[in-house]
DNA sequence: TTGCTCCTCACGTCACGTGAGGTGGC
DNA sequence: TTGCTCCTCACGTCACGTGAGGTGGC
């Protein structure tokens, strides 16, 4: 006669505990083809891994048990069809859903590794990578108004905006003269985001680095300007600041790690 | 001064549930700024939805709130930096596993939706796309054996076989003549699995249904013979038989859907 | 007074996981 | 007798969801 499965020897084959096996069993999900009358115990024959393997597919995609049990109960090709075509839709988006989701994760890593290699004290020239991120609406200050308010007014806009605050939030500044007189007041903010329509173009640039809360940068502004002036560099175009360490990898706020940089022009 | 928010108020901005948000500060993984001293409301801030985000972001990514909150706790960017690279080869694998599992839930589709068009007592000359399939070893049938003997063994040898029980099974027999004389014990079994290496190219091929039990096809055989014969068809290669409808749509074992192919030659 | 929002507390839910205590065959 | 596998039953766990009953400001 054909063998048949100890709930052990299905749980080694199929790769699913013993306990989930007996818990299926429980609420009709899937069963043993039959039991030993004398002492209860369950089996299971190989025929049945082709089902099981449907269960688990689905369970996988989180269809609830109910509605996987009252499948295979009723099991009507057309039914199982338009589930399936709902399944095939909702896991293209978990698709695009996932790929996001590792964007988010990916550019944050890549920003405290960054952090990490980095020379705090130096100003000097880098060759920067193209950056694309989504820039936000132009900030507006009242009296009195910090860098909290305009932000506070688009992320109440958020949809709206389109603005994003899964990835990193930086700071833009008009030019150098802005950077330096109001070093916390950027005049837009903008996202890291990968889909983002605004590129900053790849280049040289002078990066300096500076610990502080938000906006406080110290002396970081003139010492770029210095740098600048003994170098006989030109600075051109916008200010960029990213923060690679803040309250997401951080406790003490005085210890939020900055990177500014601005755009070395060609032209002498 | 700064306005505050309400539980209902972030729970809108964040698309988070008032009682999730409720849960969170219950274990202290996520709290409002204060309490209002006098009825207990909580108070969020808008530079919360930053710690917010990323809270969400790890948890969507099955990370046990226990972690999320420890990690918060404690806030060191090595330690952070370790678990985001981890998660990203987590996601990598993830994204892997979704492919898989979406090819797994389309081939099934593909086949239940091509069931439900077929005129099932045709036998006809069909144009039929290349397939790739993974092959299972040879079959091997001792005095009385069915198809359900070679098949424990291979179930039983699951990953040294590199065999699939995920992507839909068929039968494949060498040539017509064994086709006739042995419908139901096939010389191999085939997964539908769309990594396999074995290719059964495009062409024109004679195709006919039947419905019954696995490897019961009644008369199919020999009205596929008949028919090549009146039509003047010269038959080649091995004949491939697969089900469209078997006990994951129907509850009738009798009423299985089976599809049976073999390739037209262009030689007369 | 009437809505409305918020609160706490207790209990429910989903899909298991984890013992405790016991059985049956070699 | 000793392991070993299996059983049932009860309870725990995780991340919420759902009322019930009550409060406080317009």
């Amino acid at each position: 006669m054909r063998k048949t499965l100890s709930i052990q020897e299905l749980s080694k084959i199929s790769d699913i505990e013993a306990s989930t096996l007996r818990y299926w069993d429980e609420i009709e999900l899937f069963s043993p083809v039959a039991r030993n009358p004398e002492n209860n115990y369950r089996h299971y024959t190989l025929a049945q891994l082709h089902a099981l393997n449907f269960v688990t597919t689905l369970s996988s995609l989180d269809i609830p048990l109910k509605v996987i049990a009252d499948l295979r109960e009723q099991r009507d090709p057309e039914k199982l069809l338009l589930l399936l075509q709902k399944i095939e839709k909702r896991m293209d988006m978990e698709m695009r859903n996932l790929r996001y989701r590792y964007s988010v994760i990916h550019s944050r890593r890549e920003l405290i590794q960054m952090g990490m290699r980095v020379d705090e004290n130096k100003v000097s020239v880098e060759y920067l990578d193209e950056r694309e991120m989504i820039m936000w609406p132009r900030n507006e200050y009242k009296d009195g108004d910090t860098f909290l308010d305009p932000l506070a007014k688009h992320i109440a806009h958020l949809r709206e905006y389109q603005v994003s605050l899964s990835f990193p939030v930086g700071g833009r500044h008009d030019d150098m003269e802005t950077f330096i007189s109001r070093p916390g007041c950027p005049d837009n903010f903008f996202s890291l985001d990968p889909i983002g329509t605004y590129v900053r173009k790849a280049g040289n640039f002078l990066v300096g680095y500076a610990r502080g809360y938000y906006g406080e940068l110290g002396d970081l502004p003139e010492r770029m300007a210095a740098y600048a002036l003994e170098n006989d560099i030109i600075l051109a175009g916008p200010v960029f600041t990213i923060y690679l360490q803040e309250e997401i990898c951080t406790v003490d706020p005085s210890q939020y790690l900055a990177k500014c940089c601005i755009a070395v022009s060609d032209k002498r």
